[in-house]
DNA sequence: TTTCGTCGTTGAAAGGTTTCAACTACGGTT
DNA sequence: AACCGTAGTTGAAACCTTTCAACGACGAAA
C-alpha cells in the first residue's frame, strides 16, 4: 500500500489514472471538493484509499512558495515556563491548521543560527522568537524574503517587529518592593548572563527600588544560564561569603535559578525565610510545590502563546499590518519563601 | 536582498547567471564543493553571499524523495521527563545535522493522528513515537514507504519495530518492594488511563510485589490523565474514603501525579511519610524540591533518548537492520516522602 | 437550427533543486 | 601528429503538486 507495483511512491498521476480522470481532477477533489461532481468525487476518493496516496508535502510547498508551517524558536525547552508559552502558541495554531515546529536554542546563539538557517530553508510562513544572539540583521531578511516574524517574551528596541512581552522591569520592581516590605536590606539579584535582556530589565527594575529605598542595597551575582544547576552553583558562591555579608534576601530572575538557590542553602542549614528570602520569577507549576513553596512574578504564560499566535497569523495574512508592541503585566504571588 | 530585481526569490538559476556559470556547477558548488576548481567555487559562493541566495528546502526534497528531517511524537511537552528524552534525542541527531520535529499528543490519539499525517505528508525519514492510540497499521504503512521507526520508552509487543523502553514492570516491583520494605501495608497505585501500557506494567509489577507479600494489599485509583492536576483529585477521592479506609502507601504513576497528590494530601493535614508514604516515578528535576523530597524510580531519560536517536540513525542507514529491542533498567531513589 | 452559457474536466506549465551522461580543454603518451 | 585520460563544466531530465486557460458536452434561449 502506497507504493506502486514498480517501487515508486503513489503521486497523483497515478491515482488520475486508476481513477480513469485527468490529474487535475485529482487535485481538484483534495483542493476544491466543490468543482467536481459528486460521483467523480466518491471515485477518487476511493481509489485515493485503495492506493493510500498521501500529499508530497515538499511538491506543495514548492509551487505554493511557501510552507504552511510556523516556526519557534524558544530559549529552553526544560524549563517549564517556555514550553507553557509553546503550547499557548500550538493550541492557537492548530485551530488553523497550521503545525508548528520548534526549534530549541538552549540560550545558545549558535544553535539558534542553525534553526534561523533551517527555518528559512524550509520558507516557514511565520517566525516567533525568543532572541539570544544579535539576530536582528536575520530577522530583517526573513521580513523581506516575506516571512512574519514576531518576538516572544523581549521587545526588540527599534520598532520594526511586533512583539509580545511581559515587562520585566516592573517585574523587577514587584518583586524587589516586596523583599523591602518585608524588611530586607541586603538583596542579592541571582541571573544571567548580564546580556540577556530579561535578565538587564529585571535587574533594572529592583535596582530602581533600592535606590529608592534608603538603607538597602543590591548586588549581582551573575549566573551563565538560567536553570537550577546556574543556581545552585550560585547559591555556593554566596555561602562561601560567611554569615555576615551573606544577604538576607534573594531575587532569583527566574523559578528554575530559584529553585536551585533554594536546594543549596536549605542543603548548607539555612533557613528559609528566617535568614534569607527568596522569591523567584515565571511562576511555573513547580514554583508552589516545592521544599519551601516559593513567592514568584507570575507571568501570564498561555496568554503570552497565545497572543503571540494571534499576532503573527494577523502579520502572514497581512504583512503591511502595523507593528503591535504587546505589553503585559507581571503579577506577585507570596508564599513562604518570602513570608514574614 | 535575497530578492531578485523582478521581486521573485533567488534561486540556483539567478546565481548561475550572475556568477557566469551553469547551474550544474552551483549544486556542485554546495554540495560536492571537492569537484569545483577553487577559483570558481570563490567565485560563486561570493556571488551567493551577494544575492543572498538561501537554498529551497521544499526543492531539494522533492528532489530527494525525502526530508532530511525527523519527527517525534512525544506524549506530554510540559512532563520534564519527556522534554528530557526529547533533550536527549535533539542532541544526538544535531551532530548528525539532522533538525527535529517536535509533535505533542498531549495523550489524545486525534492530536497523535494529525502529527502523524504531517510526518507523512512531510516524508520525514525517521519518527520516534511514543504511542497514545492504535497505530501499529499506521506506523507500518509508514515502514512501508521507506520512513524508519523506532518506537520511546514503550515496546510493541510486536518484534516489528525496534524499540527503546525502560523496564517498567521492574520499576514497579521497586517502588512497591520499596514501600512494603518500609512497613507499609495498604498501598494505593494511582494513574491512568489504565489502557496505558506503562500504567499496565508498572500496575503489574506492583502487584507481583504484593502478591508475595502477605498481609499487604494495592488498591487501583485510575486518573484520566498523567499530570499533576489528576494526581490531586486523585487525593480528594483517597481523602474522603475516611482516616481508617485510607492506605498507608502510594504509588504514583508518574513524579507529577505524585507532586499533586502530595499537594493536596499536605493541604489537607495528611503528614507524609507518617501518616502515607509517596513513591513516583521518572524522578524529574523536580521531585528532589518539592515541599517533602519526593522518593522516585529513576529512569535514565538522557540515555534513552540517545540511544533512541542512535537506533533511528542506524535504521534510516540500514532499513534492514535488524530489530533492537532494548530495554534499560530503572533505579530506586529514596528520598524524605519514604523515610521511615 | 444555431447560438450562448454553464459546468465539469483536461493537460501543459511552473516552481527550484539535484543528478548524470555528455562535452570541452588540455597535458601527457605513443 | 594523432590519441588518450582526466578534471572541470554543462544542461536536460526528473521529482510532484497546483493552477489556469482552454475544451467538450449539454441544456436553454433565440
Amino acid at each position: 500500500m502506497g507504493i506502486e507495483p514498480n517501487g515508486r511512491r503513489v503521486s497523483v498521476k497515478d491515482v488520475a489514472a486508476a481513477a480513469g480522470v485527468s490529474l487535475g481532477t485529482v487535485s481538484n477533489v483534495l483542493n476544491r471538493p466543490e468543482k467536481v461532481l459528486p460521483a467523480t468525487r466518491e471515485h477518487v476518493l476511493a481509489v485515493i484509499g485503495d492506493l493510500g496516496f498521501v500529499r508530497n508535502d515538499a511538491a506543495r510547498q514548492l509551487r505554493a512558495g511557501t510552507n504552511h508551517a510556523v516556526g519557534m524558536i524558544v530559549l529552553d525547552v526544560r524549563n517549564p515556563f517556555f514550553t507553557d508559552v509553546a503550547q499557548g502558541v500550538e493550541d492557537r495554531l492548530s485551530e488553523h491548521g497550521r503545525p508548528l515546529i520548534l526549534g530549541n536554542s538552549g540560550q545558545d546563539a549558535r544553535r539558534e543560527s542553525t534553526y534561523l538557517d533551517l527555518f528559512e530553508e524550509q520558507r516557514v510562513s511565520g517566525l516567533l522568537i525568543t532572541p539570544v544572539g544579535q539576530v536582528l540583521p536575520r530577522l530583517r531578511r526573513l521580513r523581506e524574503r516575506g516571512t512574519a516574524v514576531v518576538v516572544v517574551d523581549r521587545r526588540t528596541g527599534t520598532r520594526e517587529f511586533s512583539s509580545i512581552a511581559v515587562d520585566d522591569k516592573l517585574g523587577g520592581r514587584i518583586a524587589a518592593q516586596h523583599l523591602v516590605d518585608c524588611g530586607r536590606r541586603r538583596i542579592a539579584f541571582v541571573g544571567g548572563p548580564k546580556g540577556l535582556n530579561q535578565v538587564k530589565h529585571r535587574l533594572r527594575g529592583a535596582q530602581d527600588v533600592v535606590d529608592a529605598s534608603p538603607g538597602t542595597r543590591l548586588t549581582f551575582v551573575e549566573t551563565p544560564m538560567m536553570d537550577a544547576v546556574a543556581g545552585r552553583q550560585a547559591a555556593e558562591q554566596l555561602l562561601a561569603l560567611g554569615k555576615r555579608a551573606r544577604p538576607d534576601a534573594i531575587f532569583a530572575a527566574n523559578d528554575l535559578i530559584a529553585l536551585g538557590v533554594l536546594q543549596a542553602l536549605t542543603l548548607a542549614g539555612v533557613r528559609v525565610p528566617d535568614d534569607v528570602a527568596i522569591i523567584g520569577y515565571d511562576d511555573i507549576d513547580f514554583a508552589a510545590s516545592a521544599a519551601i513553596p516559593l513567592s514568584s512574578v507570575r507571568q501570564p504564560r498561555e496568554q503570552l502563546g497565545n497572543v503571540a499566535a494571534d499576532t503573527l497569523l494577523e502579520v502572514i495574512a497581512d504583512p503591511a499590518a502595523k507593528v503591535r508592541d504587546v505589553v503585559l503585566e507581571p503579577e506577585l504571588v507570596v508564599r513562604r519563601s518570602t513570608a514574614g
